[in-house]
DNA sequence: TTAAATTATTGTAATATTGCAATAAATAAA
DNA sequence: TTTATTTATTGCAATATTACAATAATTTAA
C-alpha cells in the first residue's frame, strides 16, 4: 500500500528511520555535502551546482529543512542556506548510538 | 516521476543515499535493532517479534541482505539471520566520515 | 508602482514502495 | 513419498516519491 505503518514502531525507531529516509536521496546528500564544503550560508548557488530543476531542488531543500538539518534565512530576494550545527550533532549522535549498539563477537553464522 | 536520477551524482553519494534509504523504514530499523539486541543468529522469531505479515518482513529482510547489512544461513527448515559485522563497521565508517565533515563554526545565518 | 530576481507552490505524469493474501519453494521428519 | 515447517515469491491495490513546466509569491531596486 506504499504506506508505512509507523504506529507499530517506537518513536525512536520512527525518528531514526525518518532521518535516514531524508538522507536516502543522492540529491539531498549532494546538497548537504555542498553546504558542508563551503561551510557558510549560501544562496541560489545550490541550484547552479546541482543539475536538477529549481522546483525539484526547492522540494529537496524543504525536506532537509523539515528535518531541521539545514536552515534558511531571507537575504534580500534570495535565501541563505546553511547546516544547522546543533541539529547536525544531534543527528550524528543518534546514528552513533545506533551503530555503536553492535557488539563485535564474530559469533555470526 | 518517482525515479531518482542517480546518474547525476557521484558513486559515493549514491552509495550513502542507498544505505540511508534502506535504513529509512522503521521496520528495517526494528529488525536490525532486534538482531543487535540478541547478538546472535536467529530464525523466525523476527516474524513473531515484529507485527507485520511474514511476506512483508521477508521483503524487508531481502533489502537488508542486498545492502549486506545482514546475512542469513540456512539451518534446517529455517534461516538464521545476523548482522554482518564487517559490513556494519564499513557502513558506520561511511556515516562517520559524512558526519565528521562538519566544521563547527557557528558562522551560520 | 513597476520590473527584476529569486524561491515556493501547484499540477501532472511516471515510477517506487509498502503491505497482505495466496502460493510456491525448500528442507526435515514421519 | 507424504506431511509439516519455514521462508520466498507473485500478484494485486493503495499510497508515496520524484521530476519538471508553469505559475505564484516575495523582496529589492528603479
Amino acid at each position: 500500500m506504499g504506506v508505512t505503518k509507523s504506529n507499530l514502531f517506537t518513536e525512536k525507531q520512527n525518528e531514526l528511520a525518518d532521518i535516514a529516509k531524508v538522507l536516502g536521496h543522492p540529491a539531498r546528500i549532494a546538497i548537504v555535502q555542498y553546504l558542508l564544503e563551503v561551510n557558510a550560508c549560501i544562496g541560489g548557488e545550490i541550484v547552479e551546482h546541482i543539475p536538477l530543476a529549481q522546483p525539484t531542488i526547492s522540494r529537496h531543500l524543504k525536506e532537509l529543512k523539515t528535518l531541521g538539518i539545514i536552515q534558511g534565512t531571507i537575504e534580500g530576494t534570495s535565501i541563505s542556506y546553511c547546516i544547522n550545527g546543533t541539529r547536525w550533532k544531534e543527528i550524528q549522535s543518534l546514528f552513533n548510538t545506533f551503530f555503536n549498539t553492535y557488539q563485535s563477537e564474530d559469533s555470526c553464522c
